[in-house]
DNA sequence: TTAGTCACG
DNA sequence: ACGTACGTGACTAAT
């Protein structure tokens, strides 16, 4: 969402960074320290990953504005160095390393990376000069392996060191640099190399000063200069013949070791802003054999990624003018296209950088060879907003969701979407990982690999005739095709985390953590790292010879059911549960969301996926906030994060009660669940009543949390075994459970045996919507895959009805709230919950309308019920 | 990339 | 006589 990424402008908050590469000291570092990796082809290859996936990671981190990487033309000296390097250590040889220089810059150039090498400059001295010439108001980031480059920190300029290896940076500001040398300026540092030299680069210094004596006379006199000035001064008769005996030596030493700052290089800083990843740089990746590395830097930089392929290749191939809309004429052109278009015009909407870009064709357009992109800088954007919103203009999509939502930072409210071909795949068969354009188009139309526009046509046909015959058009077009909008309405609004809070906790866990560290390895009795199961299963049964419960594929089992288990044999192992719990929430919630608080709207976007799950539920990614901690008292602390957005003044939570059990009774035709629910009964009470015969006001509590389990295991898929284990009870008993279960629920026990037949017959299961679940395995002469499709057969209708009846509650939903012009808003769906964030004065009338909106999703033989509350913030919304 | 673990409904 | 509850995503270590 480019208007949510866009950098802060003006009045910033943060400084740009200009992030300035010594891609030679790294190559050469990586050369040495990684595996020499190599292509095919026998081109060395390891240096250049190393320095790719380095430069991810800073991307990533530092969040440049700007970036060069400099690198040294001459190459003699640094050659020489090389080979006592190389002879010692039995690797490559140094004509393969300089071969990486050229690979390097082509890389880099190719990702529209800027590089830098200058005859008679090393890459220090271009280093240099960005350190001093850049703007002021630009903040300079050196990333370097080689120490001299030390001497150009200042206050905006810092070094990344690189410490052995590349993986391991140490981050050098004055203060830190204050610290490692004993309070000398940075720009001390070259009168330092003056008297000790540095054989490494053939300066020689004063022979017979080392690094002590060297910071020892520079403390106390400041600089070269003033050392010799005062040489009767000296302690110790050898040292002063040796400073009399090599003055012009020292001073050329200093003049050696000093950066210049005044190489002739464009500072120009614009001319080094980064820009989205060129398409090139896709192919070359792939000959480097460097897997991923294209979309890996497609997310950090920007750039078209995976479901355009197919466009990009395909302007390629077949020779179409792609025409860049960006002057009134043009517009024009496109604008007398797309109302001269009979068919539907197809968009396809991807963000490009931070900017949004359509593109559009047609089949009249397309018989002009021609496709037409529009992006949001051209000017001309404008003039197709009515168009965009015009319901009458029909537009066909893969991806409808980044459509609405690159229209919604407009505030234009697109209509007329009559296809998503990528839900129109998903609703045919929800088993498939990908709904791409490429995928989609291999799998349903054989044989032909058109233009994107051509396949995007004959897809949504293809798909359309499909789903009218499997009779899904109505779940296609009635909940699917309008969901998108509403998804796209709840990802562009995000919701706010309290960020003080989040830092406050995170900053406590540490401590709490940070003690259970050091409790463990007392305990323990040696070091070890406690998030590493592997060693951890060491510690347990090897040293401490606790009884092994329970195996891995690899080894010994360690999760929280084996270590309960375990609880009491040693008092390590109370404190590694303890440690796990804090472990996971630190890490997942209080870290991890962190770096997902967009800077520009301070508010955290999950995207919500609806062509995931096989069972027609939505899913939440990056983050997911669909797991957020809610189980026990202390772990529900972490959604006190989650707080209204400025101008609102209360999170409101609504969720289903008991659906799934409801849609049970429904499926089932259950009498005895139908009636339970018509009587409004505490179903797990009553259930417990039923299966441990005793009347329903002498249920205990733990036979109601006995038969609450076996009600999850029924929906389940249920068996003696599995909820044996869930109840840590024996077998029989949990047999026993079962079967005076079906005793009493017949209709339940038909409902599994007829919904596993039929999946059978059919090959897949329907829910009550007619979203289906194909099951091929369920003929399967494995026992194990078969046992697993009947177990998913009797869930899926179950799973599935209740996703599908939430997904017509969201639609509803943003109906009404937009009838009604509520500035209260849909944020977040978990599955049975929505999540709205809602202002004081429309409290009372959003929470009507959602509930009414809720209940009346799906008309079944017994009410739906939803349960509403408001907070301050998530974890008071129960 | 895979396996293990654990957060949610 | 098989070996087991359904559906997700994120993080970490180790390959």
């Amino acid at each position: 969402m480019f208007i949510l990424c866009e950098r802060h402008r003006g009045g910033a908050v943060m400084a740009d960074k200009f992030l300035v590469i010594d891609g030679s000291s790294l190559i050469h570092r990586a050369f040495f320290a990684l595996p020499p990796l190599t292509t095919r082809q026998g081109i060395h290859t390891g240096a250049v990953y190393g320095l790719c996936n380095m430069l991810l990671k800073l991307l990533d981190e530092v969040k440049p504005r700007y970036m060069a990487v400099a690198f040294d033309k001459s190459r003699k000296t640094f050659r020489s160095k090389l080979y006592a390097e190389y002879k010692a250590q039995r690797k490559p040889t140094p004509s393969e390393l300089s071969e990486q220089f050229p690979l390097a810059m082509k890389v880099l150039e190719c990702m529209g990376i800027r590089t830098l090498e200058l005859d008679d400059y090393e890459a220090d001295d271009i280093i240099g000069t960005f350190a001093v010439q850049a703007p002021p108001e630009v903040d300079v980031i050196i990333v370097t392996g080689d120490r001299d480059e030390l001497q150009l920190i200042d206050k905006r300029t810092k070094v990344f060191y690189t410490k052995r290896g590349i993986s391991d940076i140490q981050v050098f500001d004055e203060a830190e640099f204050a610290a490692n040398y004993e309070g000398l300026q940075p720009k001390q540092l070259i009168e330092l190399k003056g008297l000790m030299g540095d054989t490494s680069d053939n300066i020689p210094g004063v022979p017979g000063v080392g690094p002590k004596t060297a910071m020892k006379l520079i403390k106390e006199y400041g600089n070269v200069e003033t050392v010799l000035e005062n040489i009767e001064k000296v302690s110790g008769k050898s040292l002063k013949t040796k400073l009399t005996d090599n003055k012009e030596s020292a001073l050329l030493s200093k003049q050696l070791a000093t950066i210049c700052t005044e190489a002739p290089v464009d500072t120009a800083v614009q001319t080094y802003e980064l820009q989205p990843i060129k398409e090139e740089a896709r192919t070359l990746m792939q000959d480097l054999e460097f897997r991923n590395m294209y979309e890996r830097f497609a997310v950090v930089l920007g750039g078209a990624q995976d479901s355009f392929d197919l466009f990009g290749e395909a302007v390629e191939q077949e020779g179409l003018q792609q025409i860049a809309v960006n002057t009134p004429q043009l517009a024009e052109e496109l604008f007398a296209a797309l109302g001269k278009a009979k068919q539907p015009v197809t968009v396809h909407a991807q963000v490009a950088g931070q900017l949004p870009e359509l593109y559009f064709s047609s089949a009249e357009i397309l018989a002009d060879n021609k496709i037409y992109l529009l992006d949001a800088q051209s000017g001309c954007w404008d003039k197709f907003d009515s168009w965009l919103s015009d319901a009458g203009s029909k537009k066909i999509t893969i991806d409808s969701k980044e459509l609405y939502k690159c229209c919604l930072c407009r505030k234009v409210k697109v209509q007329g979407i009559v296809d998503d071909v990528a839900l129109a795949g998903y609703v045919a068969d929800p088993g498939h990982s990908s709904y791409s354009l490429e995928d989609l188009s291999r799998r349903n139309l054989p044989g032909v690999l058109a233009t994107p526009c051509e396949n995007l046509l004959q897809l949504a046909s293809k798909l359309r005739s499909l789903l009218a015959e499997q009779q899904q058009l109505k779940l296609y077009e009635e909940f699917e095709l309008p969901l998108a909008p509403v998804l796209a309405q709840m990802e562009f609004a995000g919701i706010t985390p309290d960020k003080e809070l989040l830092l406050q906790l995170n900053e406590d866990m540490g401590h709490r953590i940070a003690k259970l560290e050091a409790l463990a390895q007392e305990q323990a009795g040696e070091e070890f790292n406690l998030k590493s199961p592997k060693q951890l299963g060491v510690i347990l049964f090897e040293r401490l010879q606790l009884p092994v419960i329970k195996k891995t594929k690899t080894g010994y089992s360690t999760d929280a059911k084996v270590l309960e288990a375990l609880e009491g044999k040693h008092p390590l192992i109370a404190t590694i549960l303890e440690h796990r719990k804090l472990a996971k929430l630190q890490s997942t919630y209080l870290e991890g969301l962190q770096p997902l608080i967009n800077p520009k709207t301070g508010r955290i976007h999950t995207h919500f996926q609806q062509t995931v799950t096989v069972t027609g539920r939505l899913s939440s990614t990056d983050p997911n906030l669909q797991n957020i901690p809610a189980r026990t008292e202390e772990s529900r602390q972490i959604r006190r994060i989650f707080v209204p957005g400025a101008g609102y003044d209360l999170l409101m939570s609504c969720d289903y009660s008991q659906v799934e059990l409801r849609i049970l009774a429904c499926i089932a035709q259950d009498e005895l669940l139908l009636e339970a629910f018509r009587h409004g009964q505490d179903i797990h009470a009553r259930t417990a009543a039923e299966v441990f015969g005793v009347p329903l006001d002498e249920v205990t509590p733990q036979m109601r949390s006995r038969a609450k389990a076996v009600n999850f295991g029924i929906v389940y898929g249920i068996s003696d075994f599995g909820l044996a284990k869930q109840l840590d009870v024996g077998r029989k008993e949990a047999a026993g459970y079962i079967a005076s279960y079906f005793e009493r629920y017949t209709g339940v026990k038909k409902y599994m045996e007829d919904i596993v037949a039929e999946a059978r017959e059919q090959g897949y299961v329907s829910t009550l919507m007619g979203r289906r679940r194909y099951l091929p395995e369920i003929r399967s002469s494995n026992f194990n895959l078969r046992s697993f499709a009947e177990r998913t057969a009797i869930n899926t209708p179950i799973q599935g009805t209740a996703a599908d009846i939430m997904k017509k509650a969201m639609i509803a939903v943003q109906r009404e709230l937009d009838k009604a012009q509520c500035k209260s808003r849909i944020l977040l769906q978990v599955h049975d919950e929505l999540v709205l964030e809602v202002t004081e004065d429309e409290k009372e009338q959003v929470a009507q309308l959602v509930r009414t909106a809720m209940e009346g999703a799906a008309s079944l033989d017994i009410p739906l019920l939803a349960d509403v509350n408001c907070g301050r913030d998530w974890a008071e919304t129960k």
